[in-house]
DNA sequence: ATTCGTGCAAAGACTTTGCATAAAT
DNA sequence: ATTTATGCAAAGTCTTTGCACGAAT
C-alpha cells in the first residue's frame, strides 16, 4: 500500500464526487481545486498504485482510454451505459441471461462485458 | 471511392484470407508478402478510406486499439469472443434478450456491444 | 534518516499529416 | 495530363520512465 499523500487524497475525493467513471485527463482537472500543483504524470502513477491497492478498478469501454471508478462501486456485477450525445457512462445495475449459448462447440467462457449505447435521461428530455 | 491501387488490393486480400478481425500491424506483416513496400502510414490511411467506402468496419474491445473487418462479416448482427491465452478474436452470431431491463428510467437504448472472454478451442485443447 | 512520491522533461508507443514522387485513370 | 495514393519523415496524442528534489514515515 502506498503513502498516503496529499496528491493520493485528492485523486480519491475526485472519485467520490462524481461517483462515475472518470479518465486520467478529467481527474487531473478535478483534483487540482484541491492541489494545483499536481502532474498528469503523477495521475497516471497514482491510478496504477490503486488499482494495484484495489481501491481503483479499471473501467474499459470500447474504442476509448481507461476510465477509473472505485472499486466498491466495481464489486458488484455490472455493466455499462455510454450516453452518444452527453459522452458520459453511467452504472447499469443486474445483467442479463443467455451468453453462454453464444459460445461455438470448444469454447468457454470466463467473463464478460456489456455497453450499452444510447441517450441518457438528461440528453432525452 | 478510392483508386483501385495494389496496396489497397494487397490489404483487401489479407482479411479475406484472415477470416477474423486484423489491427493494423497485422494487415502490414501479411500484405506485405505481396506488396513488400507496403508502409504503415498507408494502411492506417487506406483503412480509413476502406470504412468510408463501407467495405471494411470497425472492430472495438475494451482496452484495446481498433481491428478491422469486412463490412460483410459486420453486416449480420453479432458480437465478438476474446481468447485470454492466445489474444485471438472470434465472430460470435446470433445475440441475447433482455438487455433494455437493464435501463435505468428515461434512458433510451440505441445499440449494444457484447464481449465474452474466455478460452477459444485451441487453446482449450 | 530513510523511504517513497512528485514534478519536470525526455522517451515510447501508436496514429496522423505534409510533402515530393509515383501510380492510376 | 490530371488526379489521387504512396513512402518517408516529422509531428501529434497519450502514456510511461529517469532523475533530482521534496514529502511522509
Amino acid at each position: 500500500m502506498q503513502r498516503q499523500t496529499t496528491q493520493r487524497v485528492a485523486i480519491e475525493n475526485a472519485f467520490t464526487a462524481a461517483g462515475r467513471p472518470l479518465g486520467p485527463q478529467e481527474i487531473l482537472e478535478a483534483a487540482r481545486d484541491e492541489v494545483p500543483s499536481l502532474n498528469l504524470a503523477t495521475v497516471y502513477r497514482t491510478l496504477k498504485r490503486m488499482v494495484d491497492d484495489r481501491i481503483l478498478h479499471p473501467v474499459e469501454l470500447p474504442g476509448e482510454s481507461p476510465r477509473y471508478e472505485l472499486q466498491e462501486a466495481a464489486d458488484k456485477h455490472h455493466h455499462h451505459f455510454r450516453c452518444r450525445k452527453c459522452d458520459a457512462v453511467f452504472d447499469l445495475n443486474g445483467c442479463v441471461n443467455g451468453l453462454s449459448k453464444l459460445l461455438p462447440a470448444g469454447f468457454q467462457m470466463s467473463g464478460h462485458d456489456i455497453v450499452i449505447y444510447g441517450d441518457c435521461r438528461a440528453c432525452n428530455a
